[in-house]
DNA sequence: CAGGGTTCTTGACCTGGATCAATGTAAACT
DNA sequence: AGTTTACATTGATCCAGGTCAAGAACCCTG
């Protein structure tokens, strides 16, 4: 930005952008589950500024890679991401799918440098929040830090439910617990509960299940000729909810 | 706490308590690992005060249980303690172990309720963290809520690769994870790396690891065979440690 | 230190889901 | 259109690790 320029026109015109920016967030269709959600409408307005908007990735690009210096963390805004870590011999484990709302890179605070690697599943965009920007505003917003930590938090929860499903649960609890949650996320963000796109591929539920591509395709199959659900490609009905649920342990 | 009675040796004595009580973290062997590290020695004062200190518990006495109200975050002064969540039929995970030094109950934040029950597994003792008091710091101390979520991140980065460990790794690796990852932390806190007690039973590693109880006695035993280690019922020697991090995978 | 419980080890057997293999489908590029 | 390459389904076979069973070693507590 240019040194401000004290004539009276352009003034009213930076006056506009910082109305509009002001409007970005708290205008988002994400605002309720999303970070500024509670703060004071000066704070939301500072941190409205520092919030770099609608980065845009396409399929199979990275977000970041693993080991890269951290600087930032993302906000999904449209579309969908995986995170991956890997092991030796190549092998990897998916470790979560992130839509609209969710944090992506918070594992990357303690050690400044990301923990695993972040895919687009589709064409999708971010928003980016650059964490020394952030801290900054620690002191002077206590409440954003409490939403911080209240993400961190709840992401540390839906994570140790995770290890119950790989380490407890059979082949079929996992898969029906995978789609209950899908359920439950799309409807979450006010989409329908019962019906929505897989953007991710089968391998890569597989993968996140602890599964090989095979059971989870015979898994699939078998949920439809019992009625549970119905496949047609990448898009899934859910036809009994409640059934589903009791399968899920 | 009874009133202050303004007489000069009472005075004294107030005083004296209020510094022993103010070194008490600075003191602590614990400190290099725990929350108050890098504080401003004033800020450590504050904080010091509202730590509820050296609360014990014998082995197998709860910390807290699943779903009770959230109130504290717990640190381990000593001993160790295993959490855990359930899954229908009684079947259980052991979401982790906690060593000195470490925080039990994070996961809670976000929904207020504790996430999972906390037992100890020997004779151990905690310092207690009321959260709310923690927040009204927060505003002061931005150092101390970015400690909270390092913290918060570190844990969350370590449910990861137990992500990989559950949904990725044979039996083998598992173990040897788990016994790589044991000596690190008694390493890091000024302990052997090579020699120290399993204060958790088998089962309890089984279950962590996602293997039954069968396959860990099994697996000690090959590895004890292939002179990597030796075991004395609880007492581990870890006479090969380089050889053990090549099987962790 | 006897005895009743719990935890640990070891062996024999079994199975859920992995692996291998072959074919089907469908999007992406000439 | 046809060709390539990736993804998905289905069947046949296999095996790592689970389950069952029976002792052995280790507690506790009286």
């Amino acid at each position: 930005m240019t040194h401000a320029n004290n004539v009276a026109p352009l003034f009213r015109d930076i006056a506009k952008v910082e109305h509009e920016h002001h409007l970005a967030c708290q205008s988002c269709a994400l605002y309720r589950l999303c970070l500024p959600l509670g703060l004071h409408s000066d704070d939301l307005a500072r941190l409205d500024k520092i919030i770099k908007r609608s980065q845009s990735l396409s399929r199979n690009q990275s977000l970041f890679n693993y080991l890269a210096p951290f600087k930032s963390i993302y906000v999904v805004r449209s579309g969908a991401f995986k995170t991956t870590i890997s092991a030796s011999n190549g092998r990897e484990q998916v470790t979560g799918f992130y839509f609209p709302g969710e944090f992506i890179g918070m594992d990357a605070i303690h050690s400044q440098n990301y923990q695993s690697t972040a895919k687009a599943l589709e064409t999708s965009s971010v928003c980016e929040l650059p964490f020394e920007r952030l801290q900054e505003f620690g002191a002077a917003m206590p409440q954003l830090q409490m939403q911080m930590m209240s993400r961190l938090s709840k992401e540390l929860s839906s994570d140790k439910s995770l290890m119950v499903l790989l380490g407890k649960k059979t082949a079929e609890e996992k898969m029906a617990t995978f789609l209950v949650s899908l359920s439950r996320r799309f409807q979450d963000r006010g989409f329908s509960a019962t019906e929505f796109q897989l953007s991710m591929s089968r391998s890569d539920i597989a993968n996140h299940l602890g599964l090989a591509v095979e059971t989870v395709s015979r898994l699939l199959g078998r949920l439809q000729d019992g009625q549970l659900v119905h496949f047609e490609g990448k898009s899934v009905t859910i036809e009994d909810l409640e059934a589903l649920q009791k399968l899920c342990g």
